[in-house]
RNA sequence: GGCUAUGUAGCUCAGCUGGUUAGAGCACAGCAUUCAUAAUGCUGGGGUCGGCAGUUCAAGUCUGCCCAUAGCUACCA
């Protein structure tokens, strides 16, 4: 993979797009810092590596956003840009574009894409029904309907699922539903809709998921969805939305998921198209086409990991474009081991961290604890103020600090020869193993690799002792040559850590009088070289830092929901504060606090049970409670084993008038289809249907017993005939 | 329920295709040192490698089951 004999690659890098909707905080960073670094990394190597990025703008959110806001959407996305840009220039993520998906180029390239797949047949288009805004007259995405779990009644959950009891369900299910955004009931309404047919790409993304494009881990997740058969992929939204419209489709538009991705062409479009892209070169066709041989790279989240990995390589070939040669998915950040959390006040924002630390900290943790994996990436806050200080105050930038001086008093200029060249050799040597490490993207291993030379380095000034012998007469000479080595190795260190360091790099670019810190010329030792005085290149982090920025995050959702009127979000950060002493337990202690919780909290809501083993008695009901629950005899007429189904049998039940009922029932363990056909059993013939794998199942037949073989359903006696209601 | 991962010293993490007394950094203790942003160097204490069972001459490393954590997903009607 690495061939640093070869001449300059093509490569070009994205960083997922980030919505421009919110803010810029630590999760997103992870991602841009990692990409940046290793975008760095490749440009010091002498590489041509373009790395583009855009904010992606369309969609729902954005436009009620911008409605609240009393802007134009266009407004809006401008503001949440500028922010972003801001953002991101704060911690030095060095993108050479960043564009929007709003713009000419990706509507262009997402016409041209559709179109491509409409002609190649791709596109299906048929009616699906949805729930309907009558007020705002707007199609509901599930997370804008409310209402209470059919379940077990908790007010205020989301259209899918509830939080409270865990249920899933579709939001026509809800009870008492209503939109989030204008407060009416919503009702059903048909429309029509786009689909891309993913299915028709089965075969090529077997190969292509298998093909080295992804981290082994990824591709088994993937695997998943490719062996259970994939599904059509729904790329229309109604209007109004904010996005393009699709072509020959009034009224509709590209859903953002479809223009997203495409935005990474289009930001390089605009780039190559720009001055700055002219003057280095650049070309789209050579490195869009499908016979391409520049690189492609995406840095991801494994959170959409199945845009990246499916629908784009599948969208991408359809439109024969090139396919990208590689996909690198990362974890998520948690903080002090847990999910970042806006009542902790971990939900931190890049620019609240920006206000009270040097981002330089943030880069070389994320670098120091990086690997290739997905594994999530645990920010501890206590690890993270001692790990910077030590690794980069402490070790490295000591080595020139504590040396420096020395040259520099006497006269600012380095040894004419280097008395140590078996050393400094061994440091530009290992040069090769850290540039492997980076070009595979263990980020740690290499931070682990440097700091392991940068304690060499303090090791040999330890043992050399140059302000003893400057204390002796006639050594003083000694003293520049031993600093000289110092200075040459930190100048190594210095190369290798300018990925990560930008700003430390060029620091040392002043104080070394250096024109360039690239990989290469770190083979050339500096001799008879004149220095400038040393300046303290970075303070320490202090905990009180990590504690401003959690007191600024917990003040910001106050205001937050002061701004909204959302006095919930206030009383949950209240509650959250309340216990003062909470703070003074380690982390430990809160991590077994928060477990025995929740296993009281898991105990609390299983079913309690009796001496016998069975579940104690429910509570006490109202006869009209029970009365809601329509029991009724039906005659099963027929019984099948479901296609693929581990558990499930499929029922169709008579139940008088002439009516038939399709139920599915998780009972296969316990009959056989043709023991159950003609015999009479009791359903819930009022439950509403549940839309299942295998099709609709229209009510529930009643049985006893733990499960699985030990299950047994319900018999009436003889004479009961079908339709009759059991009461 | 299924799937993909993860679980190694107080903390953060290495441990490749199984092989001598399990490693690093930080933190902690003692000593040395004082050039440096109270930094550095040397020495040391500390782990039944989530649990149980199995395969093997040999397991942190392989297999099975279980527990916990994260995410995805569902045929729990």
């Amino acid at each position: 993979m690495t061939d640093q004999a070869s001449p300059s690659r093509k490569i070009l890098v994205t960083s997922a797009l980030p919505y421009a909707n919110g803010s810029i905080h630590l999760g997103h960073l992870l991602e841009y810092i990692q990409t940046d670094i290793w975008v760095r990394f490749q440009k010091s190597r002498g590489h041509q590596c373009t790395y583009v990025c855009a904010d992606d703008a369309h969609g729902t959110a954005i436009m009620l956003r911008a409605e609240k806001e009393g802007l134009t959407p266009e407004q809006q996305i401008a503001n949440v840009k500028a922010e972003h840009e801001a953002d991101f220039a704060g911690f030095q993520i060095n993108f050479d574009n960043f564009h929007t998906t709003h713009s000419e180029e990706n509507r262009l390239f997402s016409e041209e894409i559709y179109k491509a797949c409409h002609d190649k047949g791709h596109i299906a288009v048929r009616k699906i029904k949805q729930l309907y805004d009558p007020v705002k007259e707007l199609f509901l995405a599930d997370r804008y309907v409310k209402g209470q779990c059919p379940k077990c009644n908790a007010e205020d959950q989301y259209g899918d699922n509830c939080e409270s009891c865990g249920a899933t369900y579709t939001p026509a299910e809800l009870i008492k539903p209503f939109s989030t955004i204008s407060g009416a009931t919503p009702v059903e309404k048909e429309s029509e809709h786009y689909f891309f047919k993913l299915p028709d790409f089965q075969e090529f993304l077997q190969d292509w998921t298998r093909s080295g494009t992804l981290q082994e881990e990824v591709a088994n997740k993937l695997a998943e969805w490719l062996d259970s058969g994939l599904q059509e992929w729904d790329i229309s939204r109604d209007a109004p939305y904010f996005g393009f419209e699709i072509p020959d489709a009034p009224g509709k538009y590209f859903y953002v998921w479809l223009d997203a991705p495409i935005g990474y062409m289009a930001s390089f479009k605009h780039l190559c198209d720009s001055e700055a892209g002219k003057a280095q070169g650049l070309n789209f066709d050579d490195y869009w086409k499908a016979d391409s041989d520049a690189e492609v790279y995406h840095f991801i989240g494994k959170d959409i990991i199945n845009f990246h990995a499916l629908f784009w390589p599948a969208m991408l070939s359809a439109a024969d474009y090139r396919t990208p040669t590689a996909v690198f998915a990362h974890g998520f950040v948690t903080v002090n081991g847990e999910k970042m959390s806006k009542s902790r006040g971990t939900f931190i924002k890049g620019r609240t961290f920006l206000n009270h630390l040097d981002p330089t900290y943030l880069r070389y943790y994320f670098a120091a604890k990086l690997s290739n994996k997905v594994d999530d990436f645990d920010l501890n806050l206590e690890d993270f103020v001692q790990r910077v200080n030590s690794d980069l105050v402490n070790k490295l930038v000591n080595i020139a600090s504590r040396t420096a001086n020395f040259v520099y008093k006497a006269g600012g200029k380095l040894s004419s020869t280097c008395v140590e060249p078996e050393m400094v050799q061994h440091f530009i040597d290992q040069g090769d193993v850290i540039a492997e490490m980076y070009e595979n993207r263990e980020f740690g291993k290499a931070m682990k690799e440097i700091m392991t030379l940068a304690d060499r380095a303090n090791e040999y000034i330890q043992d050399k002792a140059p302000w003893a012998m400057n204390k002796e007469e006639g050594r003083q000479q000694e003293v520049i040559e031993v600093c000289s080595v110092a200075l040459n190795l930190f100048r190594q260190l210095i190369t290798y850590l300018a990925p990560v360091l930008p700003e430390i790099a060029e620091k040392t670019k002043a104080f070394l009088n250096l024109d360039t810190l690239n990989w290469a010329a770190r083979t050339h030792i500096l001799t008879d070289h004149e220095i400038n005085k040393f300046k303290p290149m970075l303070g320490r982090a202090e905990i009180k830092h990590v504690e401003a920025i959690l007191a600024e995050t917990k003040d910001d959702l106050r205001k937050e929901a002061i701004l909204n009127g959302d006095v919930s979000a206030l009383e949950a950060d209240d509650n959250e504060t309340e216990p003062a002493e909470e703070k003074k337990l380690s982390a430990k202690e809160r991590k077994k606090i928060e477990k025995e919780r929740r296993a009281a909290e898991k105990a609390a809501n299983a079913p309690k049970l009796r001496e016998d083993g069975n579940e104690v008695i429910a509570d006490e009901i109202q006869f009209e409670d029970f009365a809601k629950v329509d029991l009724r005899i039906a005659k099963i007429i027929k019984a099948d084993h479901v296609e693929g189904a581990d558990k499930l049998l499929q029922l169709t039940l008579d139940i008088g008038n002439g009516e038939t009922r399709n139920v599915f029932s998780g009972i296969k363990a316990a009959y056989q289809p043709e023991d159950l056909e003609g015999k009479l059993t009791v359903m819930v013939a009022n439950l509403a249907p549940r839309k299942m794998k295998f099709g609709m199942s229209e009510g529930m037949v009643l049985a006893a017993g733990p499960g699985g073989s030990d299950l047994w359903i319900l018999e009436p006696h003889a004479g009961a005939q079908p339709g009759m209601r059991v009461l």
